[in-house]
DNA sequence: TTCCAGGCGTATC
DNA sequence: GATACGCATGGA
């Protein structure tokens, strides 16, 4: 890795690698864009309650304040460093759709984010909206100082999570919740078995089915077999993939599915405008 | 006003 | 096992 200390901050250059595109694309819902200008963007947001502010000019990145102990051992696993991309994406580019999706937003990399935190974002993802999510998120972070454990979840009822205004998913947070807090199933437990038993195991909470699961697996867990399918993926398989992925993205089916996500839905976006 | 959003539980066949 | 429908909320 190619990185340096500047008195209290980590400067990297790093390829492969976009702000916008990682922490603005619908796999996580706590970071914020804090300023734009002169082609340096910066955003804040958190990683298991601790706070960091990261800034990007081209392949120029800093990580504010951070000691090159939390910069190894927190920061470089979460945004994926130690991944190669670059190797990643020249493999998926033997595929024409695929090559032309990277084209649209190769910055994209999957975060390794808490497994707890990524299976409540998506329990509360279903059939809703990124805005909302994230507003959904930001109040009941607001309301814990920082993201609740299971067990601060466990002691609530729908009525008192009233606050978040979620809808039907309070219930599912608390089912969840309840689960984990009795011992009844056990996130590290499941993010190391096998994948089916994985996906079984978590559609036992109520409000998780195939898609919720195959979300917690792929950005809780960094299970990149993972293949979460929702309205916009399935419209990718219909229109470009009927008989099914091409080879050169087995194994990874799930960072595949992050390029193809925001490829349809820019694709989406500008044929609205045209029309 | 109506439609839709990174789906799922339930009822019905 | 497949298919239809309701669900809370709020933005477009």
């Amino acid at each position: 890795m190619d990185y340096k200390i500047s008195k209290y901050d980590i400067i990297l250059k790093q390829a492969d690698f976009d702000l916008d595109e990682t922490l603005d694309c619908g796999q996580a819902f706590r970071w914020e864009k804090v300023s734009s200008s002169g082609g340096v963007k910066t955003y804040c947001g958190h990683y298991l309650n601790n706070p960091l502010k990261i800034s990007q000019q081209g392949d120029i990145f800093i990580f504010h304040n951070t000691t090159e102990d939390d910069f190894l051992n927190l920061w470089a696993s979460y945004f994926d460093l130690y991944t190669d991309y670059g190797k990643l994406k020249a493999r998926f580019c033997a595929d024409k759709t695929m090559k032309e999706a990277i084209g649209y937003a190769g910055g994209i990399r999957l975060l390794r984010q808490d497994k707890w935190e990524a299976l409540c974002s998506f329990i509360i993802s279903q059939n809703n909206n990124i805005p909302r999510i994230k507003g959904i998120i930001s109040r009941l972070c607001k309301h814990y100082g920082g993201f609740p454990t299971y067990g601060d979840l466990a002691k609530e009822t729908e009525e008192s999570l009233g606050f978040l205004r979620s809808g039907f998913r309070a219930k599912y947070l608390i089912d969840a919740a309840t689960k984990f807090d009795r011992g009844e199933l056990d996130l590290e437990e499941i993010s190391k078995s096998e994948i089916n038993e994985a996906r079984k195991s978590l559609m036992q909470i109520k409000g998780v089915g195939p898609k919720v699961a195959e979300c917690a697996l792929l950005y809780g867990m960094y299970r990149v077999e993972a293949f979460p399918m929702d309205v916009w993926i399935k419209r990718v398989m219909k229109d470009y993939y009927p008989e099914g992925l091409p080879d050169c993205v087995k194994g990874f089916e799930g960072i595949a599915q992050q390029y193809l996500f925001h490829y349809i839905r820019t694709a989406n976006a500008n044929n609205s405008l045209a029309d």
